[in-house]
DNA sequence: CGGTGATCGTGACACCTGTCACGGGCAGGA
DNA sequence: TCCTGCCCGTGACAGGTGTCACGATCACCG
């Protein structure tokens, strides 16, 4: 076992990455030992580094945070993941604690905490943004079913039906009935309504 | 004068605002004398400090960064702004550079060039990301007219016609004559991608 | 002064959407 | 086995949407 806490960390904005390492910096325990700005590097770069915890942005190209979080648990049982995101969607919470993250924090607190939080991982504890979880009972699972969700996330660019239907491989009629389902879920009248709710939500 | 160059942060995310704090205090000439996570609190702040330049984000609650920049530029006329931001919209830049900004910045580039970027400025340079820059110039200027803007804004929430025309005051028929005018000049067929395509160069 | 363009409105038309009812197929649980 | 739920499709209907033509007012500019 090493002295420090080696972490790695991903985040796609190069700017956010470095300020990010500038802060762990400060903490003598922790050792940033690698950097990558795409999901499908993190594996690699763990296993390279010989990271114990690795902090995911969840918005990245490649794959995602969670579903990198997911590899990372699959490929490298021993390492530690921790999702620091923008949007405190209710549905990336639980998303991302079935992913096998360990820890989930929003980008809104304090920038203090973050050391502690990876502190905590590595100890093998769970960090779970509080507000979130509390939000994340109340607002229940995610009532959409796998094609209604499909549907929706390429209604989200805006086209018409028949686009959405080519994309999807679908009957146009069947795309209306999924869309249709989708907006009584969301309490919404319209499909775009629909896939903003459900965003919003982390449905999708 | 100080010695230091006094540098104000401005961003909503508690986090990212912290770790930019610990990236700029690596720097020995420069010094982050103020932090505030709404643009409306950005002149208050930049007074009270004394700042030198402020590091305005522009997703932020009350006032964004380009119109804190403007604000900026009418109260404090002796401070310069720098506009940082996730999104490089080609809109933006130009919105930023007519509110007075004297750089912007996208979150992508190096975290190196943020110090380097806000020591330009300070020294009354204009500080533009380059591929932006070009990208500003080939897609010109924003053709939407200030009635297209608003409707097109309202309908980006997914609305119906008679929703939007509720919220903006207008007459159902109006309205879509708006929507249908905007739809044209983005090169779409909905209002949904129309206003996709409208937010994503900065037209809104 | 006339011309131009943004703004607001009406009316009509073809088309798209959201909803419902109704099939059939297929997996998993009582 | 039956039942339930998800999936996929069709057809029909009312209502919403996008387009166009046509007026009208108003501000601005040559």
């Amino acid at each position: 076992m090493s002295a420090t806490i080696k972490v790695l960390l991903a985040d796609d904005q190069a700017l956010v990455r470095g300020a990010l390492a500038a802060l762990l910096a400060l903490e003598p325990d922790l050792e940033v030992v690698a950097e990558v700005g795409r999901g499908d590097e993190v594996v690699e770069a763990a296993r390279a580094s010989a990271a114990d915890v690795c902090l995911l942005d969840i918005e990245m190209p490649g794959i995602d945070g969670i579903a990198a979080a997911a590899a990372v648990r699959d490929a490298l049982p021993g390492v530690r993941t921790l999702v620091v995101t923008t949007f405190g969607r209710p549905g990336y919470l639980r998303r991302a604690l079935e992913a096998g993250a360990s820890g989930f924090v929003v980008k809104d607190t304090p920038a203090r905490q973050l050391a502690e939080a990876v502190r905590r991982v590595h100890a093998g504890l769970r960090v779970v943004d509080p507000s979130l979880a509390t939000e994340s009972l109340v607002d229940g699972a995610n009532p959409l079913t796998e094609r209604e969700r499909e549907v929706l996330a390429v209604a989200l660019r805006g086209g018409t039906v028949a686009a959405v239907a080519g994309v999807v491989h679908l009957s146009p009629g069947t795309v209306r009935n999924h869309l249709s389902s989708a907006i009584g879920k969301t309490g919404t009248s319209t499909r775009a309504e629909a896939a903003r709710v459900a965003q919003e939500r982390g449905w999708l």
